[in-house]
DNA sequence: TTTCGTGCAAAACCTTTGCAAAGTG
DNA sequence: CACTTTGCAAAGGTTTTGCACGAAA
């Protein structure tokens, strides 16, 4: 997949990331180097245990994944996507230009959204004296391949 | 706290929502009934302990309030919260009428935002082939009282 | 009566915590 | 050297499952 420019390609991106690290006093370890690789290489959000799978080599403890991930999407290197399977999953955080996704409420595949506009309820947290905003938005729904094999489309539909 | 339209009253939501369980051919039940009562009258998304523990008296257990749940989601009538706590949260759906939230980041309390305007996306997610479509919108910040006492702002700051 | 919902107990699951050892700046 | 991060083991907490019984349509 070609990238739409060049601060989203993967290796700035993994520079930006390990950057944003340092300027908030974090050590750049190599278990956390690894995930970030990760992260910005390959394409879309993980959940800890699937992170730490990929890691299999420079493996460390599933547990560095999920304290490296809490940190992380504590300063906003990273981004926490919900999809309602009780898993957390996350992704890399491109700053101004991220994406969301629409998550198939049967199959649970995932496909990107590249939108976003809740600017204008952003504006409105901030009035409000918010700070540090950030958000969440996932779309969920049944994908076309689930809709066309669906048993009984009316009894697990909204 | 005044109603927005008759249709938001707590007596019309509660039996606007059994109409939507027969609807599906769900039973209109005990639990499920309290529970809706609980959910119609009072405010604010509420986690299946909290809703299980308001209960007291006509109490179910709480597997059956997660079921409940559970299924009152699949068909919309109740509306499904991530507050980033690992803990699940819901709500009553009205449907078109809905809103959204500001969590504190700090202290946790919600706020809500009455305004929705992810219509573009899920108009995509239409066109894209997808059904039953759905979305979930969580804006997270500090709070103004949490803003002021906060001894390092920067540490954990996005 | 047939199907769906509930209770109870137990399991599954993801995630967090404590503490000593190791690594980073 | 001071401080952060890691590993391991164990706990925590929420949510799910199985099965027999009870309730709704």
């Amino acid at each position: 997949m070609p990238h739409c420019c060049a601060q989203h390609a993967p290796d700035n991106a993994l520079a930006n990331a390990l950057e944003q690290l340092r300027a908030h006093e974090m050590r750049v370890t190599e278990p956390r180097k690894a995930m970030l690789g990760i992260l910005t290489r390959e394409h879309g959000p993980f959940s800890a245990e699937e992170l730490h799978h990929k890691l299999k080599g420079k493996s460390c403890d599933v547990v560095t994944v999920y304290r490296s991930l809490q940190a992380m999407e504590e300063i906003g290197v990273v981004r926490r996507c919900d999809f309602g399977d009780n898993t957390y999953r996350y992704e890399i955080n491109h700053g101004d230009h991220h994406h969301h996704h629409i998550v198939c409420r049967t199959c649970r595949s995932v496909q990107v959204l590249d939108l976003c506009a809740v600017g204008k309820l952003e504006r409105i947290a901030r009035e409000m004296g918010y700070e540090n905003i950030t958000h969440t938005l996932e779309i969920f729904g049944t994908c076309p391949k689930c809709a066309k094999k669906q048993v009984r489309p009316d009894k697990h539909a909204a």
